[in-house]
DNA sequence: CGTGAGATTTCCT
DNA sequence: GGAAATCTCACGT
């Protein structure tokens, strides 16, 4: 039995699925077989319609244009010209929906993630923590770039696996961050007192969801 | 440990 | 030419 979660589980509402995917673990799977891994404990919502902040807002353009492919696979972009952000494809073809990975709990190949952040062998909280509480960070420490764009997430070598190792936790949400654009939109949901989700900055009030 | 300002490349208008 | 879904470092508490 497979564990990796298949093209139905991706068919869903925007917000229904980025809520599902909560706690799942996001794998990249190198050629030598060594899995890097984490659980996503921070994710946000990012749609065509009724949303100014997407990149897919004003259309379709060469960079964009998987956001329009088939939900289930990857859209990698790079932002400020260094850091790589990993999106979930959502929504059906020819909608530009996604959803935004913010941070992953660490799970398999730690060390690894170590060499790729370029952060020395350290076992302090603060430095797990700083390998992938933000998504440019998780992007390095998976060695996720452009090369791995519009990677079918259910049969390449990045794949999300159903897992509840998490236990028991609840969900928030609250409003996005590091946008000029649609802020009022309560759309980045997270999990509850995990210590990878970043720190909402002043000024974004959390809540629970209803 | 928390807050604040600068850095730096790619893509789109 | 300007905007961009961020990170890191420095400094004050």
């Amino acid at each position: 039995m497979s564990k990796v979660l298949n093209k139905s589980f991706y068919t869903k509402d925007l917000h229904v699925l980025a809520k599902a995917l909560l706690g799942k673990l996001l794998v990249h799977t190198l050629e030598d077989g060594q899995r890097i891994s984490g659980h996503i404990v921070e994710l946000e919502a990012y749609a065509q319609k009724d949303d100014p902040a997407s990149h897919s807002f004003n259309g379709k353009t060469d960079r964009n244009a998987l956001m329009f492919e088939s939900p289930g696979n990857l859209y990698v972009y790079l932002i400020y010209g260094m850091y790589h952000c990993c999106n979930v494809v959502s929504g059906p073809k020819g909608l530009g929906d996604a959803i935004l990975i913010r941070a992953l709990q660490p799970h398999e190949g730690i060390d690894i993630m170590q060499e790729n952040r370029h952060i020395k062998t350290a076992t302090s909280q603060a430095a797990l923590r700083n390998l992938s509480n933000g998504p440019g960070k998780l992007s390095q420490a998976l060695s996720i770039t452009k090369e791995e764009n519009g990677l079918d997430l259910c049969t390449s070598n990045v794949q999300i696996e159903n897992s509840n190792a998490l236990g028991d936790f609840s969900i928030s949400c609250s409003r996005r961050i590091g946008i000029s654009k649609g802020k009022n939109l309560k759309w980045r949901y997270f999990i509850q007192n995990n210590s990878w989700v970043s720190k909402a900055p002043k000024g974004i009030i959390s809540f629970e969801q209803p």
